[in-house]
DNA sequence: GGTGGACCATAACGACGTTACATCTATAAC
DNA sequence: GTTATAGATGTAACGTCGTTATGGTCCACC
């Protein structure tokens, strides 16, 4: 602004730095400092940056999750590979746990509703369903090779991510800051259970009615 | 106020006609309207009123949950009993579910977060815990009858919470006000598969290590 | 040189939670 | 009956939020 000019390697600037001032505010200060005058402040342009560039707070929030579904996916897909279809799956059910707990402000963000008026376009919604699918191509392939027996995958899957998110919502809520490890370790047993049960009750035909 | 002097019997006046505006604001406007302003001009005072009573928006929105937890546990203890400790079990579970469609935006705001900066007092978080005891004490009575085979209660009682506000949570997150049955059943189903897969798991010991 | 458009800073608007100050009311003391 | 004290209340304001109207700067193009 006051030096030198802008060289040519550098030219569409001030979007990147305010998305990268975002998600800075975002990790370093929480979501309670996620406004749009902090983060122009940031990224040392006005608040019309965010105006110009993303629309307005939602869109540049908007431009946060898709970059933390991006990184989520691909923290899914990258989770180790298991010997069973039914190892697969659970293997991504910590992987998204792990995730979860390592980027905490994000999935608050993505799957906790963290950022107060915001509502997701249709867009985001979609990438959002990418780490749906992931999960969802397990149950299929379990299925496939019999170690499921239920006939709809994506009742399934919903019931499995129904199960994982629920669990680490309710240990990142519960997540003061200056927590004992025995906290860590007692959600951490809760959610091998669940998991185990979920592993147990998946193995047999589920009835229709109760 | 203009007219007739206040009679003997409505000498409390002022503390329950704004915590009654704003359950019917929050019912009917949603969390979005549940503005000090707002609630203090339906409830016919000014905004001075809720932080006479209230001591601010934080002790207005505390008071609501206690009102929303204390709604919540009675329709959990007056769960249709069943036969055997596992169905006594499923049963607050499906209590569960269905109060919180039921109630969706008291369900946001006591389980999802929905009041943006919020934070709970030490007293209203106990007052949480509640419901949990009354799930807790299933979980307790049924492995006292051997239909659960883990040591720990509340590894179990959190499981099976988790499970059933994440797919809860998931299945309000998602709906649009105009959906369509398809979807409804949908959870629904994804309910009864999830709860049913649990049922059988938790009927076998599960493994400590995976 | 002139022109149009993209980008941006300043200052403002309305709404939010909150509070300082003055007023009003009701009860207690004399 | 008068006065004093404490609590409840209304008005108006402060600071912050998301957002926008206004106007200026810079650059490509004719």
């Amino acid at each position: 602004m006051s030096s030198a000019k802008k060289d040519v390697s550098s030219i569409p600037d001030t979007r990147a730095d305010i998305l990268a001032a975002a998600l800075a505010v975002l990790q370093e200060e929480g979501h309670a400092s996620l406004t749009v005058r902090h983060v122009a402040a940031r990224a040392g342009c006005s608040t019309i940056g965010v105006y110009t560039w993303f629309g307005g707070k939602d869109g540049l929030v908007d431009a946060i999750l898709l970059d933390g579904f991006q990184r989520f996916a691909d923290a899914l897909a990258r989770a180790r590979p298991r010997k069973t279809p039914l190892g697969m799956l659970l293997g991504q059910a910590m992987a998204y746990r792990r995730w979860a707990l390592d980027n905490r402000t994000s999935y608050e963000v993505m799957f906790m509703g963290a950022v107060p008026g915001h509502v997701a376009s249709d867009e985001i919604q979609v990438a959002g369903l990418i780490a749906y699918e992931l999960l969802r191509n397990e149950v299929v392939a379990a299925r496939a090779r019999r170690a499921i027996d239920e006939d709809d995958a994506d009742t399934v899957a919903m019931a499995m991510w129904g199960l994982v998110h629920g669990l680490v919502s309710l240990e990142i809520a519960n997540a003061e800051p200056k927590s004992v490890a025995a906290r860590k370790s007692f959600h951490q047993r809760s959610f091998d259970v669940a998991l185990s049960a979920l592993e147990q009750g998946l193995l047999t035909k589920t009835p229709q009615r109760r």
